[in-house]
RNA sequence: GUGGUUGUAGCUCAGCUGGUUAGAGCACCAGAUUGUGGUUCUGGGGGUCGUCGGUUCGAACCCGAUCAUCCACCCCA
């Protein structure tokens, strides 16, 4: 016997009952993003290596996975970067494409290749894998779906609004009914880093008090202290890890503390705009929550920061998203604003099996199954299968005379809700003879009768 | 990259301080039932106990290494 096959760490098959979810999922999001002008793209799973490196940190770098090149391209490997010991240079010279890591750059790419042939502000949603070379574990897998809409090329608020009303309304329609769309501004971190003095630490600011809610303020504080920020901007930073109350509470206390520094106060009044044209127009059942802790670590967010986070189980972020004014400036195009929000279809997937989210109805695709009876038997339920298809009645016919016990297992095991026997007493009268599955009950009938029944 | 967990039949797992032929449930196949599934009964196939090495008269069990797995950290959806 052959050693057992498996499938590389981190990626999963998929069987049809998981499926059928995970399709119920793509196209509810699916349809709302449509629903708010979005357009689809796709965009390769590979991209070259340097469209990917140094745009998702160090950290970030290293999770990519790279391509190996093949044939001739592997004689142009730097064989003395790696006895240099210089790792990166020595991959970059044997891996020209990568996996993509996100649908994010890949987007900004895609934009400035193709500007020419867009209407502006350009908003597309894109539903494909990615891959990240992470440890697996609970949540995180190395191949998993990302569902994103992204709008480029306007600064309006408008579309912060619509995306949070997005979130709201994929979730709830999915049957959440306590999550929490997480919202804070770059600026505002910007602001607390400058009132600080300590503006170019913005990044470890904000990495250290991102873990707030998991880490502490004691933990916070020693990661401040680790990352070089001063005694006397950890001091003045202090009081907000107790920032509470609501959303307006909370702004407003934020904007005394801010009030010398016009980044901070400009964060202030977008997210304030924001969170009060969405209270107006109402949400269903999310909980919009400002949080100053909520950082995130992709640095190239500029405004509205999200996250969106389903209660009452221990899972991740299940989304993200933000705005980014100048993405498309690392590939040439300057000037052009974005912002978007992602779905985590596999971390969806998971929290609503967790929480029993899936309606109950399973999978039934085929409606119908024909028994081989024989060769002549066969050929009639061919015709009628036929007929079937016409009125649009899923159904197949068993391809073997096989024992009749098999052959109803099967119809059973693939809860065929009906199965119709043709034997030669049927083909006599053209009648069909067809048992309800779930009741037990069989009956012989006349074609146009049976599915009428069936279609009722 | 760091720390820990677990590897026994297709799946979920039992297996005593190391003892002779390694078990159960589910699944699968056959029969009870030659045109009737889901329930029931009877029988059957299937494992070099993750892999390699060590200790021992003797290893699924003890030790070491290695691979895989899951969980946590980092980071993230």
């Amino acid at each position: 016997m052959s050693s057992k096959p498996s499938i590389p760490k981190g990626t999963r098959d998929f069987l049809p009952e998981t499926m059928v979810k995970r399709n119920y999922i793509f196209s509810t999001i699916k349809s709302v993003f449509e629903k708010y002008g979005f357009l689809p793209i796709e965009t390769p799973s590979m991209e070259n290596t340097e469209t990917l490196m140094g745009k998702y940190g160090d950290e970030g770098d290293k999770l990519i996975f790279r391509i190996l090149d093949s044939g001739d391209s592997v004689k142009n490997a730097d064989i003395s970067a790696l006895s240099e010991g210089n790792f990166g240079k020595f991959s970059n010279s044997i891996a020209g494409k990568a996996l993509r890591y996100d649908l994010t750059v890949p987007f900004a790419r895609f934009v400035v290749q193709n500007q020419n042939d867009l209407a502006f502000p350009f908003k597309r949603y894109q539903i494909q894998p990615v891959w990240r070379a992470d440890r697996p574990q609970k949540g995180r897998y190395r191949e998993f779906y990302q569902c994103d809409a992204d709008v480029v090329g306007s600064d309006s608020l408008l579309y912060e609004i619509e995306l949070v009303q997005i979130f709201d309304e994929v979730l709830s329609k999915l049957g959440f009914d306590d999550f929490s769309i997480k919202i804070n501004n770059r600026k505002i971190l910007s602001g607390i880093a400058e009132v600080c003095g300590e503006a170019d630490k913005l990044v470890a600011i904000t990495v250290a008090i991102d873990k707030l809610d998991k880490i502490g303020i004691d933990g916070v504080v020693k990661e401040l202290q680790e990352r070089g920020v001063s005694e006397q901007a950890i001091k003045k930073i202090n009081p907000l890890f107790n920032l509470n109350g609501s959303n307006e509470e909370k702004l407003s206390g934020l904007k005394t503390f801010l009030e010398l520094s016009e980044v901070g106060l400009k964060g202030i009044e977008e997210l304030s705009y924001v969170l009060s044209r969405v209270s107006e127009l109402g949400i269903q059942k999310a909980t919009v929550e400002f949080d100053v802790t909520l950082a995130r670590g992709l640095n190239y967010y500029t405004g509205a920061i999200f996250e969106v986070k389903a209660n009452n189980v221990q899972m991740g972020s299940i989304c993200g998203g933000g705005r980014y004014d100048d993405l498309t400036g690392l590939f040439g195009l300057k000037g052009l604003s974005g912002v978007g929000i992602s779905f985590g279809a596999d971390r969806i997937y998971d929290v609503m099996n967790e929480l029993k989210l899936f309606p109950a109805h399973t999978l039934t695709s085929t409606q119908v199954l024909f028994v081989n009876f024989g060769e002549a038997e066969q050929m009639q339920s061919l015709k009628l299968a036929k007929q079937l298809r016409l009125k649009n009645v899923a159904c197949e016919v068993y391809p073997s005379a096989a024992k009749m016990q098999k052959q109803m297992k099967y119809a059973n095991d693939r809860k065929i809700p009906f199965v119709v026997m043709i034997g030669s007493k049927e083909i006599s009268t053209n009648q069909v003879t067809f048992k309800n599955m779930d009741s037990g009950e069989q009956q012989t009938s006349s074609l146009d009768h049976f599915v009428q029944t069936i279609l009722s």
